[in-house]
RNA sequence: GGCGACGUGGCCGAGUGGUUAGGCAGAGGUCUGCAAAACCUUGUACAGCGGUUCAAAUCCGCUCGUCGCCUCCA
């Protein structure tokens, strides 16, 4: 069964075949690294991860770049507003490189802490301020774009397939949106592509039209891409935001350069919270940093990927607290798997083996991963009645557990190797053990008055005690 | 106004022209001094109105509603 992907340009499903057998070239927009990551950018990353972790596991080789955008844009509309990083420079007091720099490493540590395995290049936009350049030029020299007042826009006009990814006519376009008074530019749509810097402007280049000025967005991606990826590459990705006119703007651009560019464009949705979509205006802004402080990384990135990646995705307490539970089933199960005694038994394959294959077909179909997790709990329903059996087949129970491993864990990235994620200080095991045996002495004794007391001071301060067959355990919740 | 997505059981969320998605919550059971946890079992569904069809929640049309993009945005 071949890879199905979603390809927005032609707003169908399509077979996947890669530039290069075997091999698969992806692009992604990165984040502007102005402020700190928030739940959507997880959800954008976190998809795309997955994707290319199931591209890995269906043995592809894949090359994967994610650019850092560490040149500012504008607040405003097209020629208006001041610089986001700039003001953000201003703000802090800093250089504001090193805003950029300070806020891509705190970008790459949350996406870390849910488990988003780095892209093999994250090239800075400044680091390509020369090719961008070059790329302007010969734009200019094939009569797309234009020179205005020391700034220079692509004149959309000139491209008759513009608006072929939105579908958006060009002549439609004006109305609803906003008109602007004294522009430099010829047609409102006009897109900038390199702007003139103003005295005082901070971050600034040489350039051959008025001696100082910095880049438009849309063209670094094209250029970056290219470089590593080559003229023609496979995937280019990012937020459902960015079709409209990032990445039609990108589309533009290669084609004025001749370049094939990205052979399938992946679009992933919007998060909202509590039915609206997160704005900083609405103050419905929450960073991943602010998350994660009460809350576990790997329940959000488990809440992202029980939805499909196409698919908006509402955030709320409650919805992240169901996600929890959810997850907390799965880990329960390999749990159990683990502490069963496999010694001397090998992975098989031998069992389970129809799980596998229906969890791939679910991933092959334009990676469902809500029927993928569909799979994985069916799975987990199997591998709880195989051990309450009265002699498990060890070779099955291996089998299970392998299968958790690499479709829960290399695939979605929700089963940690180590499972026993609370960090205690050693010694409150100890604590813990005299506490437990003085209970079971009550509880012999039948004191249940003291034995409930125990429990329930415990309980209160969110330690809960398992009773079993086995004997009793204990447990930190997640809630105070 | 233009473009796009979507309306599925208490909630979340797949899928499909006739046959079980899955999860959370609820109910019943196992275990247990009680409880919790865990496990097993389990009911309720396809926005409304027309049409096509032997058969539609699934196809077509209309209505109502929700969301996103059209402006920097993952």
């Amino acid at each position: 069964m071949p890879v199905q992907i979603y390809n927005t340009l032609t707003g169908q499903k399509e077979l996947f075949q890669p530039v290069h057998e075997g091999q698969v070239s992806v692009y992604v927009c990165g984040p502007t690294v102005y402020s700190d990551s928030h739940l959507g950018h997880a959800k954008t990353y976190v998809s795309f991860d997955i994707i290319l972790r199931y591209l890995r596991y269906r043995g592809f080789k894949v090359f994967y770049v994610q650019n850092i955008t560490d040149v500012g844009h504008l607040l405003g509309d097209g020629d208006e507003g001041e610089d986001k990083l700039l003001k953000r420079a201003r703000e802090l007091k800093q250089e504001p490189m090193a805003v950029a720099e300070n806020f891509a490493r705190r970008h790459f540590d949350v996406m870390d802490r849910l488990g988003v395995i780095r892209p093999d290049i994250s090239p800075r936009a400044t680091g390509h301020i020369t090719e961008q350049l070059e790329a302007i030029e010969k734009l200019i020299e094939l009569g797309l774009a234009y020179e205005s007042n020391g700034s220079v826009y692509f004149e959309i006009g000139k491209d008759p397939k513009y608006g072929e990814l939105s579908n958006r006519i060009v002549e439609e376009m004006q109305d609803g949106a906003r008109i602007e008074v004294r522009s430099e530019k010829r047609y409102p749509g006009d897109f900038a592509l390199w702007k003139r810097a103003e005295s005082g402007h901070l971050m600034r280049w040489r350039d051959p039209f008025s001696g100082w000025g910095y880049p438009g967005w849309h063209t670094e991606c094209v250029v970056m891409s290219s470089r590593y990826l080559g003229e023609e590459f496979d995937i280019h990705g990012g937020g459902m935001d960015l079709k409209f006119p990032h990445h039609e703007c990108e589309i533009a651009q290669a084609r004025g350069l001749a370049k094939p560019f990205a052979r399938n464009w992946m679009h992933s949705n919007m998060l909202t919270i509590e039915g609206q979509k997160m704005s900083k205006s609405s103050g419905n802004f929450v960073t991943l940093l602010e998350l994660f402080k009460n809350n576990d990384p790997l329940i959000f990135r488990y809440f992202i990927a029980a939805s499909h990646y196409r698919s908006v995705v509402d955030f709320s307490e409650s919805t992240l607290f169901t996600a929890g539970s959810s997850l907390k089933r799965l880990h329960h199960t390999v749990r159990n798997l683990r502490k069963f005694d496999k010694s001397g038994v090998k992975v098989s394959g031998n069992h389970f083996e129809e799980f596998r294959r229906r969890f791939c077909e679910a991933m092959d179909d334009d990676f469902s991963t809500p029927q993928a997790f569909a799979v994985l709990f069916d799975l987990s329903r199997e591998a709880n009645n195989l051990l309450a059996e009265k002699r498990p087949d060890p070779e099955a129970v291996a089998d299970a557990e392998h299968l958790f491993a690499t479709l829960g864990g290399d695939v979605l990235g929700i089963i940690p190797k180590d499972l026993d994620d609370v960090q205690t200080d050693l010694r409150l095991n100890d604590v813990m053990d005299i506490l437990l045996e003085l209970r079971a002495e009550f509880r012999k004794n039948k004191n249940f008055e003291s034995a409930d007391l125990i429990r329930e001071r415990l309980e209160s301060m969110g330690i809960v005690f398992k009773d079993s067959a086995e004997g009793t355990t204990w447990e930190m919740t997640d809630k105070k």
